[in-house]
DNA sequence: TTCAAGTTGTGAATTTATTATCAAAAATTT
DNA sequence: AAATTTTTGATAATAAATTCACAACTTGAA
C-alpha cells in the first residue's frame, strides 16, 4: 500500500461503494469501464472517482479506462479485503440468526467464523457455525481475529470493553445504544433506526431547499 | 426549520449519533450536558458539536450547557423524525422477519406499517405486522409512505423502481447489491458486506498511519 | 505514419467542513 | 453586589474534500 499520502476518510467510505458497483459489471460480463461511465452507475463525480483510485496507484490508461477484473483484483489485494479475514458474531438473536443464514456475503469478504451468546440456551450448532456462549470468549475466539459483528441488546458496554480486550479492532455496530471505544478501535453502526432518522433529515432538508430554488 | 443556511450533509449524519447519546443520557436521569461532557462521549469535538447544534437554533445557555430533554425535543420536532413517519417493509426473508419482530425500534421512530414479499407463501401476519404480495403494493402501500426497507435479494433494480413510482423517497438499504436512483431519492445503505469492507479498509490504514508515526 | 478523438492523473482553484479564538452571557463564589 | 468562573455561539483561521482544467498518453481512423 502506498503510505506517502494516506488516503482520505472520505475516499475509504466511497471504496465499497465502488466494490460494489464493479462486480455487479464484472457479473454483466463487462471488461473495460471509464471514470464518466462509472460516474452515472455509482451517483458519483468522474473526477473523485479517479481521484479516489489513483490513491491505490495508476490504475486507467488514458483514452482507454479502466479494466474492471485488475481494479477488483487490487482492491482485495491492497486493502486487505480478503477471505482470510476472521470474523466473529456476538448475539444469536433473532438479528444474530439471520446474519448467520446470510453468511455467504456474495463470497467478497471473509466468513462468520463463530459466534457467542451470553445465553446458553443459544449455544449449538447454527447453520453449520458453532455458537459457545459468551463465557468460552477467551477460549474460542479465533486466532487474529479483528472483526465482530455485534447483535446484542443488554450488557453492551462491557462486552465491547471485553472484545476489545481480546483482541478486536473493528465492530459492526447493530445495536441501538450508545457505547464508547478507546482511540485505535473503529465502529460502524448498522443501525436501523439512525438510518431511518439520517434518511429523514436528509429527505427533508432536500425538500425545505428545493422549496427555496422554486 | 431555519431555512437561511441549510444544513450541512457533514452535520446531518451526525445528528443521529448525537439523538442516540443524548437519549442514553436521559435514559439516566442526566438532564443537563455541556459541549465538552457530551464530546467525550461521542468522540467529536465540542466545537463541531455546538456548531452543529447551532443550526436549529440557539439552544444553549452560556455558563450552562444544554438542556438534554429539550435538545430532544428539538431534534424530532424540527427535524421531522416521528411516529407519524410510516414505513414498509419490501422483502420478508430472514433478514425482513427479524427486523419485523425487532419493530418497536426504542419508540424512537415511525414503526413498520405493513410489509410486502414476491412470494405469496410468505404473506400472512408476521409478529402482528401484515404482510401482502409484492402484487398488492400499489393497492395496499400507506399513504404519505416515503421509507422503505429494502431486505431482498431479486430483482432489485425493478422493485425499487416501482418503489419510487408509488412515492417512496428514502430507501433504507440492506442488499447486497447495486441499484441506481433519480435525483431527489436518498438512499442509505445498510449492509454487513459494505461495512466490514470499510472496517477493514479503515483499520488497515489506521495501522500503516500509525506505523508510519514510530 | 500522422491526425483526431477520447480519457486518465494531477496540480491549482474552489468549496465544504473543522477547529481556534474570543466576546457575551449565565451561574457561582466572595 | 461585585468579581470570578464557566460555557455558549459566532467570526476567523485552518484543514479536508471536491471540482476544474489541462498536459500526457492511448486508441483508432485516415
Amino acid at each position: 500500500m502506498k503510505n506517502q499520502n494516506p488516503v482520505p476518510k472520505a475516499t475509504l467510505q466511497r471504496y465499497p461503494v465502488y466494490l460494489k458497483a464493479l462486480r455487479k459489471l464484472q457479473k454483466n460480463g463487462v471488461s473495460k469501464i471509464m471514470s464518466r461511465e462509472l460516474s452515472s452507475f455509482v451517483d458519483i463525480e468522474p473526477t473523485t472517482i479517479r481521484r479516489d483510485f489513483s490513491f491505490l496507484g495508476s490504475l486507467g490508461k488514458q483514452g482507454y479506462g479502466y479494466d474492471v477484473d485488475k481494479l477488483i483484483e487490487i482492491f482485495n489485494s491492497e486493502l486487505g479485503v480478503d477471505f482470510d479475514e476472521k470474523i466473529i458474531l456476538v448475539g444469536a438473536g433473532n438479528l444474530g440468526r439471520a446474519l448467520l443464514n446470510y453468511n455467504k456475503w456474495d463470497y467478497v469478504v471473509g466468513e462468520i467464523t463463530c459466534a457467542f451468546d451470553a445465553d446458553p440456551a443459544k449455544a449449538g450448532n447454527v447453520f453449520g457455525i458453532d455458537v459457545y456462549t459468551l463465557d468460552e470468549l477467551e477460549e474460542k475466539i479465533p486466532n487474529g481475529c479483528r472483526i465482530a459483528i455485534l447483535t446484542i441488546s443488554d450488557d453492551v458496554q462491557n462486552t465491547v470493553d471485553r472484545l476489545i480486550r481480546n483482541g478486536i479492532t473493528g465492530i459492526v455496530d447493530f445495536t441501538h445504544q450508545h457505547f464508547q471505544v478507546p482511540h485505535g478501535v473503529a465502529v460502524k453502526a448498522v443501525d436501523v433506526v439512525s438510518s431511518i432518522q439520517e434518511l429523514v433529515f436528509t429527505t427533508n432538508s432536500m425538500n425545505s431547499t428545493t422549496a427555496m430554488k422554486q
